[in-house]
DNA sequence: GTTAGGG
DNA sequence: CCCTAAC
């Protein structure tokens, strides 16, 4: 060992890499696939988050809306239909994520305590797949038949699905809730809601186990997003056999395939990873992103913390049904390719959701909105509670939406579309790097002893039930706020909602404020909302499928979408998915370039300390420099390095004093040598029987250097 | 959690 | 700066 290590040093540094690099090379890619696996987790993340967001902006705007029961109904159908449209994207995902799937359910079982687990329960244990599929159809008869009628509170909880697809819902909410009349919405509704079917139907005909006679319990849980997913999931499985009629499904078909068998396998594997603890997401999250969007340097995020005005959504969008339709269209391949959408919400929020519309307006913390069950209709959902169940008495709730933090973000004009996009997903990204947390409100107070019992807390009448709020939360306050900080950021025109006012006590649940463009489609047209976000520009990354997509009939459109998206896909993806997947989702560190007074600083620690020893070196005189890391230092050290070894002219960036390299290069050179004499002794000293050897060869080594 | 190196 | 491997 140590001679090796001499030898590196010494004068065969060059030659190291070259022994070590092929097996590391193989290993990584070997470990690709891992990462692989922990992003799709992130995206689902995303995914859900995003879907969040929407569902929280639809909530309010329906709640507005709907102070009266009539226009609930309405409300819930457009929903309902959205969801539908998005199911198709969503069945996609899946197929092309086997791992979607499997982490999608994870939550249920996993967490005894979520709802959805309790429709589950309810039926008998079958085999994921089946219990999936079940629920998935049911859902979809559920919404195209019952929304309304549904008995109880399934009602309520239809609409939840909606809300899980973030993105390209995004769009179609915005048309909606815009007009207060049916019109505008209608139409598209129903345009969607006929591609939905479409997609259903494909699905559908290829599980056997579609048929939806369940029970109401079923249908009930199946408002979760998750059981959208997993019914998503698994028909996309059925699909791969039959192959799909669209070429899409062809692409995500073979994918699937692939995956499909592997899945089986690395089903274990993924449970961890769903979690949203999982460190490689987060790994993920938090700094990846970056390198997708260096170009938008311009954009800053906000953080909530800086304390920026809560924007409650409202998006002015067009409501060209087209248009919208594109948009959506859009959003969903774009978000099927990296995930299902639905997967999140699974993952976030144990709770399924199914709400009262009342109810949902009411959540006054800005968090969840629950509905109550105790009314004698028992959610499916809520089920799971009975499993805590003490006798009679559970409490019920469901979950419409958490709030998530609020985000801000400010891009130029002429920013494009595709970089908004990125920089929301950053935005988000971020947030979720630090993992999430629940909290719960009650009456406008956070509730933090997690040791009482609910009976204790007072969760259990009715009423107290419509106070409460669950809200989603950073998890760790040092969440970079990597973009942002900077610069003060811009403040974007909002609107303040009262629907969702926020108790001090719980500052970080914030709404989540995105801008319209986000949710417009990439067509120029299409976008014009006033935002000042807002961005006109093609997304440039965006593949032609993604242009396709936008105006067309909508069966155009949908053939369009079905096939050319795929395709295209299928072919630039294929080659290099993975990659730009993985690249795309997180984001990086701002960069820091380090000043010439830290270069002394950190010339001065290694001339002390040497090489070897960034700990030490960060300690000595980076201590109070939290943005760097031991590891900057020993990476800005080598580039220290490399600077004085190459002409002037070839430097670049912040000119570092000549006097400074020079001591880098003494430093460098005495510590190469130095370090290799200290081994030598410790070496020596340590083995007094090796020593003869040893000690030849080091001062062979030393005297060669 | 640190180090060392490749990217 | 990021990411890993290897400690």
């Amino acid at each position: 060992m140590v001679l090796k290590k001499r030898q590196s040093h010494g004068f065969n540094s060059l030659h190291f890499p070259s022994v070590p690099k092929a097996p590391r090379s193989a290993r990584r890619a070997f470990h690709k696939r891992i990462v692989e696996d922990s992003q799709i987790c992130a995206f689902e993340l995303l995914a859900s988050l995003a879907g969040k967001l929407l569902q929280e902006s639809e909530s309010s705007s329906a709640s507005s809306n709907a102070s009266d029961a009539n226009d609930l109904p309405a409300i819930s159908d457009g929903v309902v239909k959205r969801e539908r449209v998005e199911t198709k994207p969503v069945k996609t995902e899946c197929l092309d994520l086997g791992s979607c799937e499997e982490s999608i359910f994870l939550p249920d079982y996993d967490s005894p305590s979520s709802d959805s687990r309790q429709s589950l329960k309810e039926i008998p244990p079958p085999a994921e797949s089946d219990s999936i599929l079940e629920r998935s159809s049911t859902v979809s008869n559920a919404d195209s038949s019952e929304k309304g009628n549904s008995d109880v509170k399934p009602i309520q909880c239809e609409k939840v699905p909606a809300k899980v697809e973030g993105v390209s819902p995004v769009s179609v909410e915005t048309c909606d809730a815009k007009p207060e009349s049916g019109l505008g919405r209608q139409p598209l509704a129903d345009e969607m809601e006929t591609r939905g079917l479409i997609l259903d139907n494909a699905c559908s005909s290829k599980d056997p186990m579609k048929s939806n006679a369940k029970s109401p319990a079923l249908v009930n849980s199946a408002n979760t997003v998750k059981v959208l997913s997993h019914g998503n999931s698994l028909p996309s499985a059925s699909d791969l056999k039959h192959g799909n009629d669209a070429k899409l499904g062809i692409r995500d078909d073979d994918e699937n395939f692939f995956r499909f068998n592997k899945l089986s396998n690395r089903r274990k594997a993924f449970k961890p990873s769903s979690r949203i603890g999982d460190r490689r997401i987060r790994k993920l999250l938090s700094s990846k992103y970056w390198k997708a969007a260096p170009k938008l340097k311009d954009y800053e995020l906000t953080k909530p913390y800086l304390g920026m005005k809560p924007l409650h959504h409202k998006r002015k969008l067009s409501c060209n049904p087209d248009k919208t339709q594109g948009d959506i269209l859009y959003k969903r391949r774009k978000f099927s390719d990296r995930s299902l959408v639905i997967a999140s919400d699974g993952g976030f929020s144990s709770e399924s959701v199914c709400n009262s519309p009342e109810k949902g307006m009411s959540g006054e913390n800005g968090s969840a909105v629950l509905c109550n069950g105790e009314n004698g209709m028992s959610s499916p959902v809520i089920g799971h509670q009975a499993q805590l169940r003490s006798k009679d008495s559970h409490v019920k709730l469901s979950i419409k939406s958490f709030k998530i933090p609020e985000l801000f973000i400010d891009v130029p004009e002429n920013a494009t579309v595709g970089s908004l996009k990125r920089t929301v997903v950053e935005a988000v990204t971020a947030l979720l790097s630090g993992g999430l947390r629940v909290g719960l409100v009650l009456h406008g107070k956070k509730v933090r002893d997690d040791n009482r019992t609910l009976l204790q807390t007072g969760i259990t009448s009715t009423e107290n039930i419509e106070t409460l709020g669950f809200t989603l939360e950073p998890n760790s306050v040092q969440t970079p706020a990597p973009l942002c900080c900077e610069e003060p950021p811009a403040i974007l025109p909002c609107e303040t909602s009262h629907l969702i006012p926020r108790s001090p006590e719980t500052p970080v649940v914030e709404s989540l404020k995105l801008i319209d463009s986000l949710n417009l489609a990439p067509s120029p047209t299409t976008n014009h909302a006033d935002n000042n976000s807002e961005t006109s520009d093609q997304e440039p990354l965006s593949s032609n499928a993604d242009l396709v997509a936008d105006n067309k009939s909508p069966s155009d459109s949908k053939a369009l979408v079905a096939v050319e998206p795929a395709s295209a896909e299928a072919l630039a993806v294929v080659p290099l998915n993975q990659k730009s997947k993985r690249s795309e989702n997180v984001q990086r560190r701002t960069r820091r370039p380090f000043s010439v007074s830290e270069v002394e600083a950190l010339v001065e620690a290694v001339e002390e300390l040497g090489t070897g020893r960034w700990r030490d070196v960060k300690l000595r005189s980076f201590d109070n420099a939290d943005h760097r890391t031991y590891v900057d230092l020993k990476d800005k050290w080598k580039t220290l390095v490399h600077t004085a070894q190459i002409a002037p002219q070839q430097r670049r960036g912040e000119p570092v004093p000549q006097n400074l390299l020079d001591r880098v290069l003494a430093a460098h050179g005495y510590w190469s040598q130095h370090q290799a004499k200290q081994h030598n002794k410790n070496q020596v000293t340590a083995t007094a029987t090796a020593t003869s050897e040893v000690l030849q060869i080091t001062d062979g080594q030393a005297v060669e250097t």
